[in-house]
DNA sequence: TGAACACTTGAGCAACTGCTCAAGTATTAT
DNA sequence: ATAATACTTGAGCAGTTGCTCAAGTGTTCA
């Protein structure tokens, strides 16, 4: 038994959600994409060239940070232009990058 | 091709890194016990008791937190008391709710 | 129209994950 | 000493993941 620390309630429902939000930034290839777009939108080939995967890897990769509203696409003629979603994905990654440096 | 928008090199050994934090807190169980840490150390019983899986997949998953650093133990008697490391996991825990209750 | 390009999609598969179960260690209580 | 409690550990297994490959769509260019 802990004592007299009380345990303030974790809700379980919402433990899911930031779990998934945590594990789509957990694969390294996703997190690479990710970070590929801090400085603004990138297109499936610039993203692809960067990466050590095959282009449909990364398209697959893309669609499921897209599916979890991590990040939006935007068509232009023959490209697809991929950017964060919001500036809280940026946030989390550069806090989890001051952790890693310490 | 993305235009004079430039490409901020990312670093892949820090991806793999950061990837490996987010991954230990991508899971419900092991999220859950990071959470049920935040407001002091708990032994396994108190731990397992609120989660919906058994005292060993509470120890195995404590074990795999441990090793990478993400929280730290104390023995004293027969129960061992679990604690997060350092305040990072908390700050990047916060900044995920923040996120998903928005 | 047809070829080239940019990207998506589904199938299939090897590797990984997270669980339970059973058996173990260590400490405390009787 | 024996039993109970608290926790750990290894094996085994079902479910999930992330990749490639092959085939598809849609757009541009000659």
């Amino acid at each position: 038994m802990t004592g007299p620390q009380e345990s303030l309630q974790v809700d379980t429902e919402e433990v899911e959600v930031l779990a998934e939000l945590f594990h789509q930034m957990a694969d390294p290839t996703r997190l690479f994409l990710l970070m590929s777009m801090f400085c603004g939108e990138k297109c499936v080939c610039d993203l692809a060239e960067k990466t050590d995967v095959s282009v449909s890897a990364v398209s697959h990769q893309l669609r499921s940070l897209r599916t979890a509203r991590l990040i939006r696409s935007r068509k232009k003629g023959r490209h697809v232009f991929y950017r964060l979603d919001d500036d809280h994905v940026k946030d989390l990654v550069s806090k989890g990058l001051e952790h890693v440096r310490e």
